[in-house]
DNA sequence: ACTTTGACTTGCA
DNA sequence: ATGCAAGCCAAAG
């Protein structure tokens, strides 16, 4: 396990409630130019493993899909949880212009 | 050790 | 506006 998935999963972790960001943004925030993919593995062996405490459901694409809910157990159980915690949709996509919220950046 | 792929993003055609 | 290709890091075959 590298220090980037750590890093990773302390980004995820320091999301607000009711807020959601981008594989992008993180990636940005910890440095590397492009890791986004680096965040979706790293949420995926978050997701295989026991670190449930990371609130994955508030990561999204760049677009605002939820484009891992489909690696959940039921892709509507993503959106639900976003509901829950007063984040809006627009059609299917997570309003951006209100929700989206940037991580600060992580030397 | 090398190749392929993935919960992405950006750029060029 | 839509489509294809490249770039990034890490893990699995």
């Amino acid at each position: 396990m590298s220090d980037r998935y750590e890093l990773i999963y302390d980004i995820v972790r320091s999301i607000p409630h009711g807020k959601v960001t981008t594989y992008g943004h993180i990636a940005a925030a910890m440095g590397v130019r492009s890791g986004a993919r680096l965040v979706g593995w790293a949420l995926n062996a978050v997701a295989h493993q026991d670190r449930i405490d990371i609130p994955c459901h508030r990561v999204v694409n760049r677009l605002g899909e939820l484009s891992g809910s489909m690696h959940f157990e039921t892709p509507f159980v993503m959106r639900e949880r976003l509901e829950a915690e007063g984040v809006t949709f627009l059609n299917r996509a997570v309003d951006l212009s209100r929700h989206l919220w940037v991580p600060e950046l992580a030397p």
